[in-house]
DNA sequence: CGGGATAAGGAAACCGGTTTCGGCAGGTGG
DNA sequence: CCACCTGCCGAAACCGGTTTCCTTATCCCG
C-alpha cells in the first residue's frame, strides 16, 4: 500500500509517488535534480510535492546517500564572541551549501575528548571543523582514520597532514599594534599574552620584533602572560600599573583581555587614552561599542570560519586543496583607546 | 561475508559480530544495553567494542530506531550574547542527554521561513526549540503537524497550544529595575523599549507602575522606542539628553542598549552614574566587565534554555507535562552605574 | 520500413542499524 | 520421564530513502 503513511504520520516517498501516478525512484529523482524524468513528468511530481508539503526523511537519506548533510562545528564554549563569530561564519557558509551544522562544545576538558569525538563519529557528521583545537595530535588522527574530514581554525600549529587550516596574521597583527603605539610616541608599551597557542606567541613576537625594530630595549617587567578571559587583562594590568615603571601603552592579547585592562584603569582612576593607551585584538563587535571604543587588530574571524568551512566542503566534496594553510590578512583598526602618550 | 568493510571503511556492525562471534541483534543489544545478553556474552561484545573502537552509524540507528539523536535549536542570530547564553543552556542539556545540537539561524528574514523549517524538519531532528520565535502561528503549527515537538523561549505570547514555553518575569524585572531608581532618588527616569514582543511590553509596564506606585507622573517623552541593538540605545539617549528636560536615569531595554546609552553618554562628556544612572536588562556576561560595570536585571538567560531543553526531552519521551508556560524569576543586580542623582 | 540509438521510468537491491519473533538448550515440576 | 517454562540468541523483516540496471517507448536515419 503505497499510500499509507509512516507511523508517525508523515508522509513518506511511497505515498507521493502514488499520489503523482509514478515510482518512488522518479520522486527521487525529481527532488534531487536529476535528469531522466521528463518536464511534464517533473511538473507533476514537483505539484504534489509542494501541495503536500512532504520532505524527506533525513535519516533515511543520510543512510541511503552516504551523505549526513551535517557538518559538525566543535569549539571549545558557545558563551564567548570569538568563537560565535566563528560559529556565524561557518554557519553562513554551511546553510548556502544547504547543510545543517551540528554544534559540540568541548568546554576544554581534556578528559572528555573520547566522549565529544565519539558523539561527533556517532552523528555521522560529513566532516568536521575544529576550532583552536587543544586535542593532540593522535586524537585528531583519529577523528581523521574514522574518515571524517577535518578542517581547522586558529590551530596551534600542529596539523595532522592533510586537514587544512585557516589562520591569521598574527605576527603582522602583532607588529603593527606595537608600531602604532610606537608612532604615537609610546616608549613604555606593556603586553599582555594569551595561552600558549602558536597564534598567541606570534602576537607576542611581533610585538617584540617591533619594539625592536624601533631601538627599545625589551623589558621582560612588560610582558604578562594571560589568558583569553577579562579577568587577565584585569590582573595583569593592576600588576603593571602598581609597578616601579607602570606603562604608558598596553596591548592586549585579545578584545576581552582589553576589557579587563579597562576595568583596571577605571578603578585606578585613570582614563584611555588620556593616561594610558590600550589596544585589543581580534576586534569582536564589542570592540566599537566599548567607551572609549577600542583600538584593536582585526581579525576576519567570521571569514576564517567561512574559508575553512568551504576548504572542509571542498575535501568533502572529494577536491583535492592545492593549498592546506592559509592566513588571512589582519589589520588596524584605530579607534579611541590610543593616543599620545601625555 | 560480514567481516568486510563498509565503501569509507569504517567497521560496520556486521564486523564487530563477526569477531565476537556472535550475531547483529546481540551486538545491538549489548550497545543499547538491552536485557537478553548473557554476563559472558556480553563482556566479550564490550572488549570487542572498545578494541576496535567501533561507532555505531548515526544515520542507520536514526531510521531504523525512529530517533535521530539530535534537537534543533533555531535562533535569530548566533553572533549576539543572548542568543549565545541560550544555545549554552541547551548544550549542556543536550550534552548530558546524550543528543546532538543542531544550529539553524533564521536572520530574522521573514521570506526565509519557509526554508529553515524545511531544513529542520529534513534534518530529522528529535524536536526543536525555538527563541523568540517571529513566527506566524500558523507555520509553528506546520512544525508541529510534522510530527516535530517543539518548546519556545522567550516568546512572544502566542504558543500554540502543546508547545511548552519558557520565560521570565519580565514586567516584575522592569518593576524593580525602576523601583531601584526611585529609591535612590531619581524622579526623572528614562525607558528605551524594545521590538513589540509581549516580554519587552511587560518591561515597560512594570517601569510604568513602579512610576505610578511612587506617584511619578508618565511623561511620554521620557519613553523612547528601540530595537536589541547597541544603536537604538545610543540613538535613544542622545535624544533623551539633548531634550528639554534630560532625565537623571535611563533604563535600558537589554543590556546590548544600554552599551548604546555608554556611548551616548561617553560623547556628551557625561559619566556614569554621575551625571547619568544606567540600568540594563538580561545580565549578561560583559555588563560586569563593563565600566562602569552595569547595574541591570538578570535573567536567568541559560536556565531558560536548559529548561526549555528538559521539557522538550520529556514530551519527546512521551510524558505529559503538567505547566506548559514556566516563568523564571528576574532578579536586580546593583552594580557601579547607578547612583543618586547629582 | 527496419534497426540502432536514446530517453523515460520502474523493479529490486542496498545503506547499516533495530526490532520482531521463533528456535533451541537447559532447568523445573508433576 | 515428559511437558512446560525460561533465558539466550539469531534469521529475517523493516525503517525510507538512493542507486543500479533493465525494460519499454520513441525517435531518427539509411
Amino acid at each position: 500500500m503505497a499510500g499509507r503513511r509512516s507511523a508517525n504520520g508523515k508522509p513518506r516517498m511511497a505515498e507521493i509517488a502514488a499520489l503523482a501516478g509514478v515510482s518512488k525512484p522518479t520522486v527521487s529523482k525529481v527532488m534531487n535534480g536529476q535528469p531522466g524524468v521528463a518536464a511534464a513528468t517533473r511538473e507533476r511530481v514537483e505539484r504534489v510535492i509542494a501541495e503536500s508539503g512532504y520532505v524527506r526523511h533525513g535519516a533515511a537519506r543520510a543512510l541511503s546517500a552516504g551523505r549526513a548533510g551535517s557538518v559538525n562545528l566543535v569549539v571549545k564554549e558557545v558563551d564567548n564572541a570569538y568563537f560565535a563569530e566563528i560559529i556565524r561564519g561557518v554557519e553562513a557558509t554551511l546553510e548556502r551549501a544547504g547543510l545543517s551544522m551540528v554544534l559540540t562544545a568541548t568546554h576544554d576538558e581534556a578528559r572528555r575528548h573520547r566522549r565529544w569525538m565519539a558523539r561527533v563519529v556517532e552523528h555521522g557528521t560529513d566532516g568536521a571543523i575544529l576550532v583552536l583545537p587543544d586535542e593532540h595530535f593522535a586524537q585528531l588522527e583519529g577523528l581523521r582514520r574514522q574518515g571524517i574530514p577535518v578542517a581547522l581554525v586558529d590551530d596551534r600549529g600542529e596539523s595532522p597532514p592533510g586537514a587544512p587550516s585557516v589562520g591569521a596574521t598574527n605576527f603582522a597583527g602583532g607588529f603593527a599594534a606595537t608600531e602604532h603605539l610606537l608612532s604615537l610616541g609610546h616608549r613604555r608599551i606593556a603586553v599582555v599574552g594569551g595561552p600558549p597557542y602558536k597564534s598567541t606567541r606570534a602576537r607576542v613576537a611581533g610585538y617584540r620584533t617591533a619594539l625592536q625594530e624601533a631601538g627599545v630595549p625589551p623589558n621582560p617587567l612588560l610582558e604578562k602572560p594571560g589568558r583569553f578571559v577579562a579577568e587577565t587583562g584585569y590582573e595583569a594590568a593592576r600588576a603593571l600599573l602598581r609597578g616601579p615603571e607602570p606603562p604608558t601603552a598596553i596591548f592586549a592579547g585579545n578584545d576581552l583581555q582589553a576589557m579587563g585592562v579597562y576595568r583596571a584603569l577605571y578603578e585606578a582612576g585613570l582614563r584611555a587614552p588620556e593616561d594610558v593607551s590600550v589596544v585589543g585584538f581580534d576586534d569582536l563587535p564589542l570592540a566599537r561599542l566599548l567607551t572609549p571604543a577600542l583600538t584593536t587588530v582585526r581579525q576576519p574571524v567570521r571569514e576564517m570560519g567561512a574559508l575553512a568551512t568551504r576548504m572542509l566542503l571542498r575535501i568533502i566534496a572529494g577536491e583535492t586543496l592545492e593549498s592546506t594553510r592559509v592566513e588571512l590578512a589582519t589589520s588596524l583598526v584605530v579607534r579611541e583607546s590610543s593616543a599620545p602618550p601625555s
